[in-house]
DNA sequence: CAAGATATCAAACGCTTGTTTGAAAGTAAA
DNA sequence: TTTACTTTCAAACAAGCGTTTGATATCTTG
């Protein structure tokens, strides 16, 4: 009984920090309770404190940005045109943001973050969304070329994230304004398609003018 | 000392009210407590219960869409093309979201909302939402003409208002991005100009595409 | 198997939350 | 001033929170 085999203890984590993501990426970090997230997992109210010392940690454990990672990497060695890969990457972020079937909820977690600090936020912003903003900076600068300042341009990857944000962001909102709204994959799909082209246009335009 | 003369009990209520719209508007419906909005107000802790019934009930009493309607029709009745029309609602719209000295907690209150359902989001949407983005759907389109869809035309109105609530929600964020960031007037013109940019020529692309 | 370490559990702790209470203070009209 | 009503207040309430406890069960190992 070395390795290999699953102890109970780590099953218990495991169901522990899937039910965390779970329950993080619904209600935020303040809405999330622990008895909550323990009942999802089967698990008593004390095994997050045993496993994980405190909420805090459960939630600096449940965080993942491999997905997010993943995303950038494969995206920077498409062999395509900035152009193609902006649109590639649109189409993913919004895919991992909003499709339910994903398995992706570290992304919708660390998003729900952003609007209200949580002691994670700074590792979340280090580690994760300064990096995405690099990456974003840099296929936004090959589209519009040298002619545009750098302010410029981190204002460009702004526009694009905010763009796709709002519609995880704002959800709640939009479902009231539409009601009839569902975030299939051919909805998603289609409003990436919107974004990218929304920003490409703005795009091109600035490195031309 | 029929009118005119301001009893103790209005005060009190209008001390509330100023406090609520205070602490909701930093902390979210959520974060915000009874018994802090009380503190700031120089009242008891019971004078939220006796006043407004619950804390559901001085949340709605302290919302006021007022200055966000004002916005709407004296941008409406501006003697000016759609386009530099949409420039001005921009600008207007961010210095509303991000200018400190603008003293309307109102819209900042609403925008901490909009992220996680509270009671009062229903009335957020009907009374202040939908007519926004009516409004903002007319607009674009005296701006990209008839042959775009109603639904094409709806994302454009997305699009503009994503990118203006990004810096508001993602203030704690883009604060740790670029640390000497400050919402100054300048910069908050500087970033509604950059927006406006942005978003009309990807409106003047869809017209002319 | 027996002993020791590890993991789970029901129960309770201390704290904060929104809300209620009943008495005290303030106000207005007879 | 007296009477009736409104407003404030300190204190307490019940419920929910994250966390701790000490006993119990479950493994691992000699």
């Amino acid at each position: 009984m070395t390795d290999q085999t699953i102890t109970a203890c780590e099953q218990t984590r495991a169901r522990l920090l899937e039910a965390a993501r779970e329950v993080f990426s619904q209600c935020g970090f303040q809405g999330a309770t622990v008895r909550e997230i323990c009942r999802r997992a089967d698990a008593n109210v004390a095994a997050v404190n045993y496993h994980f010392g405190s909420k805090d940690g459960l939630l600096a454990e449940a965080l993942n940005f491999a997905q997010l990672k993943a995303l950038q990497t494969e995206n920077a060695t498409a062999d395509k045109c900035p152009e193609k890969r902006l649109r590639l990457f649109v189409h993913d972020f919004m895919l991992m943001l909003l499709d339910e079937k994903s398995a992706s909820r570290q992304c919708r977690m660390m998003a729900r973050e952003l609007a209200d600090p949580t002691p994670a936020l700074d590792k979340i912003v280090t580690e994760a969304i300064a990096p995405l903003h690099e990456f974003l900076g840099r296929l936004v600068r090959e589209i519009v070329g040298s002619k545009v300042s750098e302010t410029e341009c981190r204002r460009c990857v702004i526009s694009v994230l905010g763009q796709c944000s709002f519609y995880y962001h704002s959800e709640p909102v939009l479902q009231r304004l539409t009601p009839e709204l569902r975030y299939d994959r051919n909805e998603i799909e289609a409003i990436a398609g919107h974004i990218a082209d929304f920003s490409l246009a703005a795009l091109l335009a600035k490195r031309n003018g």
